[in-house]
DNA sequence: ACCCAAAAAGTGATCGATCACTTTTCTCGG
DNA sequence: CCGAGAAAAGTGATCGATCACTTTTTGGGT
């Protein structure tokens, strides 16, 4: 075996795979070829398209997406920042963005932003200064990073509703909420319950969240006035909690709960304090989980498509960087109440 | 107001930010020089620093990771391909990753594995030809995502633990789901039950999954042959399906099952079969998700520190990168089995 | 044959950083 | 007051691509 032969030439190191110039030398073409052959944007001849694609798969020639990125070439990349992914309307969310961001050959990028992030921290975390930037800005953390991101970002969120709707930042997508939660009530209402109670999640805004305004609004149109909000965390304990000390009351007969994790406390809570669902009591949850369906007893909940809604996320990003408008956004499901066990008359 | 002054140059146009070049112009230094102040990997004098530093927060600077990344900079770069994000395992694990890669200053890039992948697609999700990879390989789309890998690629892997143990690829962690199955099916043994079926979750080997095995150790070693194994998904659903028939079978006492999203529709099954748990039939699960202790009855399952072995793989990829070896590894727990209210002695 | 436009392929600059060297500036002993 | 050696700062090449131009080739029409 020669020194020389048809082998690719050994210069390369074998640490370091090929590049566009490699494969532009054993081809026999310029590398702005080869370029073209793999970009297709303009013409090449067909027998030279072909060596050139014969030469990429003998080589596995890979292209270096940060060196087409940082070249000027087309944007497809884009970094999500998100709180907590355990949560499961960021979870679905992130998921929904991930999926529409790969079908459009976007690389994603996730960044998990802890409570104390700095508004400098947030920057730095940006592969480069210009990268387009989704946030899922649910709670707290998430809208004070979409407040830290510096103007010149490209950046969409899924966020709360804003209370007046329109006018706002059009960058911008929600679930409503708000009627979703009026909804809610409305059912329990409509069942005979007297009022209905509400354990709330952490809220991320200063005023009002939108699921305690719709609660609010379904008792207030009745002229009941609402009762005392019990204020929950994310987590199935805390809404144990939340609840365990109202459950004497014989006369709370339907709780509305800010998400299923709540509610899954909230049953327990109930069953301790010896009160049968849905005899004693209504309650109703809120996005649907997995297990809603299957809990014991199912629970009637509010099916939120948060998927959907962080597709369309990247849909409005993928229309804020291609100037020319008129990208047609996907749609994404209204809220729906799902009525299973857990919600029944009150007591006679 | 004159054409120049002290402002920044205006020959930047708007559309693009500062780069290092323009930091170095105002500042009055060199760029290598700005470079160095960033890094602080080299001495550079107080006021030079201080200069630079302010220059920096006037101009608004952000480093570009993605032009440092192409210079041969340090690594700070990991791409995690994984397949479905909803199942707790994977999205665990993947919480793991993403805390330990921040943590050490690392972008981590997600990618999610559609079961019919090609081998070619996998390769063209790296950001570059090598970039480091993590890959949560449970199910069968990661195996094969991590076999399709190209060679000179450095990854790590999080994966179902290999059957012998040892000799195998050492850039890989896993739990010993094995003796976690058979330590589960052992509890439900020393309650009494005469034998334990078990709910299969989807094998992600064409051999014997370990959960699967660690039941049959157990039932073995106590002389019992393993009843025929019940097939099941990952989801709720499947778990119902796939024990609604056998349920009518008394003798049927205790079931295992490969998650608690199984368990959760075994135990839904169980009560529509008028079977009490833990009264007539007791229910083990996998995970210990957030939800299982808020169950009804509330699930005795196996605690699977996902999390400690997402930063596990990054601890090993960084070991893996840094060839100086001796890099500490974190640690994490062992699996558990934590005993709720599902499991108890089968009916006299 | 001949010329010209369109198609195909090549050239050089650039993106924003790092690296390996080289040059300039201090600091201090003799 | 000079020179040695260390510290500080600068220079030019490079990473792997794209972009805007320029040059060469091809294919018709006459």
């Amino acid at each position: 075996m020669g020194v020389t032969g048809h082998m690719p030439p050994d210069d390369t190191p074998p640490s370091r795979s090929a590049s566009i110039w490699d494969v532009a030398r054993v081809a026999g073409v310029s590398q702005q070829t080869v370029s073209r052959v793999i970009n297709g944007k303009t013409r090449v001849s067909e027998s030279t398209r072909a060596k050139v694609m014969q030469v990429i798969a003998e080589l596995g020639y890979r292209p270096n997406r940060l060196a087409r990125t940082l070249a000027g070439g087309p944007v497809s990349w884009v970094t999500v920042l998100t709180s907590d992914t355990a949560l499961f309307g960021a979870a679905a969310t992130l998921r929904g963005m991930e999926e529409a961001a790969r079908a459009a050959g976007f690389s994603v990028g996730i960044s998990v932003l802890e409570p104390g992030a700095s508004k400098t921290d947030i920057a730095l975390r940006l592969n480069r200064p210009q990268e387009p930037v989704m946030v899922i800005a649910y709670d707290d953390p998430g809208v004070r990073a979409l407040g830290a991101l510096p103007p010149d970002v490209p950046v969409t969120a899924a966020v709360e509703r804003p209370d007046n709707g329109a006018g706002d930042d059009p960058w911008q997508v929600w679930l409503d909420d708000r009627a979703a939660a009026a909804h809610a009530t409305r059912h329990l209402l409509s069942l005979g319950h007297k009022t209905v109670h509400y354990v709330a999640i952490p809220s991320s805004t200063s005023s009002l969240p939108q699921r305690t305004r719709g609660w609010q609004d379904a008792l207030r149109a009745t002229g009941r006035p609402p009762p005392d909000l019990l204020q929950g965390g994310w987590t199935p304990r805390s809404g144990y909690l939340a609840v365990r000390s109202l459950l004497a009351d014989r006369s709370v007969t339907a709780i509305l709960c800010g998400n299923d994790d709540l509610a899954l406390g909230v049953m327990r809570a109930a069953r301790e304090a010896g009160r049968d669902i849905p005899g004693d009591l209504s309650v109703v949850g809120f996005d649907d989980s997995p297990a809603s369906a299957y809990l014991h007893p199912s629970l009637t909940t509010v099916r939120l498509d948060f998927e959907g809604l962080g597709r369309a996320c990247f849909g409005l990003l993928l229309r804020r960087l291609r100037a020319e408008g008129a990208l047609p956004l996907p749609t994404w499901n209204e809220p729906e109440l799902i009525v299973r066990e857990s919600s029944g008359p009150p007591p006679a």
